[in-house]
DNA sequence: TCCATAAGTTAGGTAAGACTAATAATGGAA
DNA sequence: TTCCATTATTAGTCTTACCTAACTTATGGA
């Protein structure tokens, strides 16, 4: 099979994320618009043009949304493969914040060979995660699933450790990072108020606690007890 | 000013190297078709654009070719500054063999932002000369010119120090290779045939002398002499 | 000097991939 | 069950950068 082109490659890897984030299956037209910033008759376009033409990759159902194939999965993580090694490398070997190297890796996925991929991995030592705690798919296209939940799932006074957060917005990760929540970082939620307002987090062996709306809490992931013990962060 | 579309930027770089190789001032048509791969009638189309959408980069010349403006040579050497840095990193942090980096560089060049290539250059150590010996521009669009000379025109008899050599075809490059002729490399021509007949070359301290043709001696530069004690190579 | 050939340009067309404005389907509330 | 707001799609353009075929200019021998 010809490699999709880089747009292609772009409308995949946001339909595997959406679905992977947000999972209203299928996904649908205006969340894709929004995550790729095109107008959404653009979206519609692009997607039929897929379903016509690219027979194999998505389920396209007219008026309700776009749904992957194996064989479209498999090219999305083909394209977060090559994402997480280049941000792991850009933090890694270049000092990168972790804020910005997502922007640059969108950039570079596309162009990147497989050659120069090998040599990033092989230089990073094959690593599992990327710097923001997501796994990287590995070359045949499968990948490890944690059993995490959402730090806007855990219930109040319960314990965890931060093992992922999403690396769409970079303001987010600043902050993250200022109130040392950062990777392997033990959090405790010391209060959520009714329904979804804000939860209230205490960090490691901080003493002040942190109110944090649900566009945080949402993307910040953590483990609890028993599974924190059988997972290991690294970048 | 904008940064020229990844397309116009390649026509710069390719009219600036053509008119640095083999000086037709103006650059033509054909040549520029032939380095770039296209049709002639598309890089006529590309060239009245350029002239009329971005005045002030290039001078283009109905029926006779295209020059490059101060301006233009400008953007031309920001570009050749990120394509020689890429190269050099790919060679030294990420072991790629110098036949390969061209191809390599030639995709990443149009997408690497330049805080990416500030943390290249720093971790280079400000390298001034790329894995095939091309000075690499300064961020002002300087660039260092030696006093280099082709193989080609190098008398008979007479002791040279290869300092540079084209990075267009890998093919070359590996051949260059395997006879050992790299950068610093001393040689000496032992024979040169009538007219433009190939070259005899004794390489280094080896016994055997090697037939090169002008599509190699014409691609290798060698300083003579003074010259080579003035400047060392590094990649 | 003339003309064949090489080189350059014009004309017209295609393919991606985006946009806006207008239209149609969907689904929740009255 | 009807209606309306939301969401999705169609229709029609635009831009970029390429192509082929046909025509024009330039040039260097006879």
């Amino acid at each position: 099979m010809k490699t999709p082109s880089s747009s292609i490659q772009d409308y995949l890897k946001a339909i595997y994320e959406l679905a992977e984030e947000c999972a209203p299956e299928p996904v649908t037209t205006s969340l894709l618009a929004d995550r790729l910033g095109l107008a959404r008759p653009s979206v519609t376009g692009m997607l039929q043009k897929m379903a016509s033409t690219k027979p194999g990759l998505v389920e396209y159902l007219r008026y309700q949304g776009v749904r992957l194939t194996p064989a479209g999965e498999k090219v999305a993580l083909e394209v977060i493969r090559h994402h997480r090694l280049i941000e792991s490398y850009l933090s890694e070997a270049l000092d990168f914040p972790w804020d910005e190297v997502n922007h640059e890796a969108d950039q570079l996925e596309h162009v990147i060979s497989e050659a120069l991929e090998d040599r990033i991995a092989q230089k990073l030592g094959y690593p599992e995660l990327d710097p923001h705690g997501q796994p990287i798919p590995a070359r045949d296209g499968t990948i490890n699933k944690r059993q995490e939940i959402r730090l806007s799932e855990l219930p109040e006074g319960s314990v965890a450790v931060v093992c992922r957060v999403s690396d769409q917005d970079p303001a987010i990760l600043r902050y993250l990072d200022q109130i040392g929540l950062r990777l392997s970082t033990p959090i405790e939620v010391t209060d959520r108020g009714p329904f979804d307002g804000p939860l209230h987090v205490r960090v490691a062996e901080e003493p002040t606690t942190h109110a944090l709306g649900r566009s945080v809490t949402d993307r910040v992931y953590v483990l609890q007890a028993e599974e924190a013990s059988r997972s290991s962060t690294n970048g």
